[in-house]
DNA sequence: AATCAGATTTCCT
DNA sequence: GGAAATCTGATTA
């Protein structure tokens, strides 16, 4: 059974978020077809005392969102070239969000190579921020969109009775990846073992490209 | 393996 | 003007 995260789920702390969005599923209904992939690392973004944060210094034209109603997307354009996607946090008027940094893909494999106009190897598809949005067809267009519509959500298995517990990993905890300030916050999480996790992740190395 | 330019938007010192 | 929650392809060893 498969059951749609709740704006419920959303409205929580940031760092709770984050945690329990591993292992949950990302889907995309395009016309194209569905796509979707396990989550397998996050990075959580908070407001004002974070100050690795976009919300740190306060509300702008571009970071608003972070600071509305939970359950929404935040997608914002980074280094000239790629969409990063976040999914909001907290309550309405606090400012937070998490960073979905990875996925392992499930279905729509063809849809996300052509998308990314490559044919590798499945590790190499959705294993950073950048790569996730492009192979899942997620551009800046869809920023404030609600997550508990039918398009684009987040969805988890609820185990039938007596089925395997659907947590059945274990969560590193390390710094972030990519940003100066608050670098050594332990804000970034991602499932222990994954070979789908990004690239600098000292876990190993991949030959992506 | 390591380093680097280039893509080029949004926000700030 | 310069840095930023990134990735690719080219160049250097």
């Amino acid at each position: 059974m498969i059951s749609k995260l709740s704006k419920k789920f959303y409205s929580r702390k940031t760092e709770i978020v984050a945690q329990e969005l591993l292992g949950k599923t990302l889907v995309h209904k395009m016309d194209e077809g569905i796509i979707s992939g396990k989550i397998v690392e996050t990075e959580a973004y908070l407001g004002q005392r974070d100050p690795g944060s976009h919300a740190y210094r306060g509300i702008t034209q571009r970071n608003r969102i972070m600071f509305g109603p939970a359950g929404k997307t935040y997608i914002y354009f980074v280094y000239g070239n790629h969409y990063c996607f976040n999914v909001v946090t907290e309550k309405d008027g606090v400012s937070g969000a998490v960073l979905i940094r990875a996925l392992e893909p499930q279905e729509g494999i063809k849809l996300m190579k052509k998308h990314r106009r490559i044919d590798g190897p499945l590790a190499c598809l959705t294993n950073g921020p950048g790569k996730l949005t492009k192979a899942l067809g997620i551009t800046g267009s869809m920023n404030g969109a609600d997550l508990t519509g039918n398009k684009l959500f987040i969805s988890r298995i609820v185990p039938r009775k007596k089925e395997i517990p659907s947590k059945d990993f274990s969560i590193v905890n390390t710094g972030r990846i990519g940003i100066k300030e608050g670098r050594n916050l332990p804000y970034r999480y991602y499932i222990e073992g994954s070979k789908f996790v990004s690239r600098t992740t000292p876990i190993r190395k991949q030959g992506c490209g």
